[in-house]
RNA sequence: GCCCCCAUCGUCUAGAGGCCUAGGACAACACCCUUUCACGGUGUAGACAGCGAUUCGAAUUCGCUUGGGGGUACCA
């Protein structure tokens, strides 16, 4: 093992709300981190201003904040290699494009937009793979000068050789390319601003990146970025490729496929912890074949040449089913904390803190997702409709049932919680030995006049939170 | 079109030549538990894309085919 630092980055493009494809890129640089005890920083690509915008960066850092996919290094922390927006590093490119100018690696390039399109079409036509001609890289000083003299701006191509390129993928294996299928691409736009695939390594560089760990569909930059790095004479970095998430369909995951952006997760109630951990999975599996579990536990675990190398697809079943099991296991505190959002269009100050914590903790069992608490929480808040039931308390046995009920419960003692839990299972005793009554009948009768449904929260719980005037109110209602 | 990547139950995956009559998780189904829904428990069903080759032996290696994905920009 070297003494090279380990250093990575996550460098997305705020062009559009932290996707989350991208976040199980950060979430894997960051394990890698993590085990390696390297550090993690985050570069803004912003190289396109059009597509650029403040409050997408916005949402990727508030996004991966809330993932706690905290950076070492970044726009907001800063750090020694800073800075870590690109478009505040716009005077740095320029010079390294020179650079590479004046070792014969790159050239001039005066073709227009319509120039280019011309070439494209004719390859087209003739059904033969796109290479730029290269028209321009054989230009003599005068008429470059001429060309300048007339106001025309030029990009910066890079020269590309044939050379047969080997590199050694960390989670692909071994990748191949015969780099003479590349044509001679551009580095800087005419408007001076760096391509792509040109900023990102002298980013890199720069910032002493020693891995890049990003999705598969850059597989095909990777040749040409060495080829920059070679010609800049600086150490390329490792590489690993991630397979991409795919919706069910196995198309790219997009908008029409629901929610793509991790604030959308987190708006239906998805909690953050449960997002990681079943994005972690996708690729990657736990040795002991636990699968819950929290990220410095898959952090502890986490082997980058072990990752799968394949796309995945992604389903909400076991996502919904996870962030179930994480709901039932958060501290109830801290779910309540997320959970009130959702019960807004109550009046949840009729209620102590502790009061909502107890109904929280009642109703949380059998949700997926914290939105559902708006609903399984309804008949806390408000009076119960009894339209849906009206046929069940129509019944004799439901008649039976509240009668005996409205006249003992006048005296519960509604402090004493096991004193209740115990009287109702004698109730439900004394209907089954008396009527023949299934107990969960008997229980429904009394559910069904109190919240208005067949299903719910702890008989017991919930008269003991609506309390026994709300009780026997209700009682009265039917 | 050309280049590249990928291929185990519906889905996520374990599996690095004999431990595989292929294991787990989600979903499905059945049963049990039970004051409902759920949770939990037990069980059932369900896959090595196809064809060749190497080998005593292949899910595991190689080739081809097929299928899926990505790229092919002065977008990132």
């Amino acid at each position: 093992m070297s003494d090279e630092k380990v250093r990575v980055r996550i460098a997305p493009s705020p062009s559009g709300n932290l996707h989350i494809g991208t976040a199980r890129t950060a979430l894997f640089n960051y394990l890698f981190a993590k085990k390696m005890h390297g550090k993690y920083v985050l570069r803004i690509e912003d190289t396109d201003l059009d597509r650029s915008s403040e409050e997408y960066k916005q949402n990727i850092f508030d996004s991966l904040k809330a993932l706690g996919l905290n950076w070492d290094e970044g726009p907001d922390v800063g750090g020694q290699y800073g800075p870590y927006k690109q478009s505040e590093r716009f005077d740095i490119y320029p010079k390294f494009a020179q650079m590479l100018i004046d070792k014969g690696y790159a050239y001039e390039c005066f073709c227009s937009n319509e120039d280019l399109d011309k070439e494209h079409e004719e390859a087209k036509a003739k059904k033969i793979p796109y290479k730029y001609s290269r028209k321009c890289l054989n230009l003599t000083k005068e008429q470059k000068d001429e060309l300048k003299a007339k106001g025309i701006k030029p990009s910066i191509r890079f020269k590309v050789d044939y050379k047969e390129l080997v590199f050694n993928d960390l989670v692909k294996g071994e990748l191949k390319f015969d780099t003479s299928l590349i044509g001679d691409f551009a580095i800087m736009k005419s408007n001076g601003t760096p391509t792509y695939n040109f900023a990102v390594v002298v980013d890199d560089m720069l910032m002493k990146i020693s891995h890049v760990i990003r999705g598969e569909d850059h597989i095909s930059n990777t040749p040409k970025q060495i080829l920059i790095y070679e010609a800049l004479g600086a150490t390329v970095p490792k590489f690993g490729h991630l397979g991409m998430i795919l919706a069910p369909d196995r198309s790219k995951l997009s908008k029409r496929h629901g929610a793509t952006a991790v604030s959308d997760f987190i708006k239906q109630g998805y909690l953050t912890e449960a997002l990681l951990n079943f994005v972690a999975l996708l690729g990657w599996a736990p040795s002991d074949g636990v699968e819950i579990k929290n990220v410095d536990e898959i952090a502890a675990d986490f082997r980058i040449n072990e990752i799968s190398s394949s796309n995945s697809i992604f389903e909400y079943e076991k996502l919904n089913w996870m962030n179930g099991q994480y709901i039932k296991k958060m501290d109830i505190s801290k779910l309540t904390d997320l959970a009130l959002p959702f019960l807004n269009k109550y009046d949840t100050s009729k209620y102590s803190r502790d009061m909502l914590e107890r109904i929280i903790e009642v109703t949380r069992e059998p949700i997926t997702l914290l939105k559902d608490l708006e609903n399984d929480t309804q008949y806390f808040f408000e009076e119960p409709k009894l339209d849906e039931v009206k046929e069940l308390l129509s019944t004799d046995l439901s008649k039976k049932v509240l009668e005996k009920f409205k006249n003992d419960v006048k005296d519960y003692d509604f402090n004493n919680e096991e004193e209740i839990h115990n009287k109702l299972a004698d109730f439900r005793t004394y209907f089954k030995e008396q009527f023949g009554f299934k107990p969960k009948e008997t229980m429904w009768a009394i559910r069904a006049a109190l919240t208005g449904r067949t299903r719910g929260a702890d008989m017991v719980a919930i008269i003991v939170i609506l309390g026994k005037d709300e009780v026997i109110k209700r009682l009265n209602n039917v």
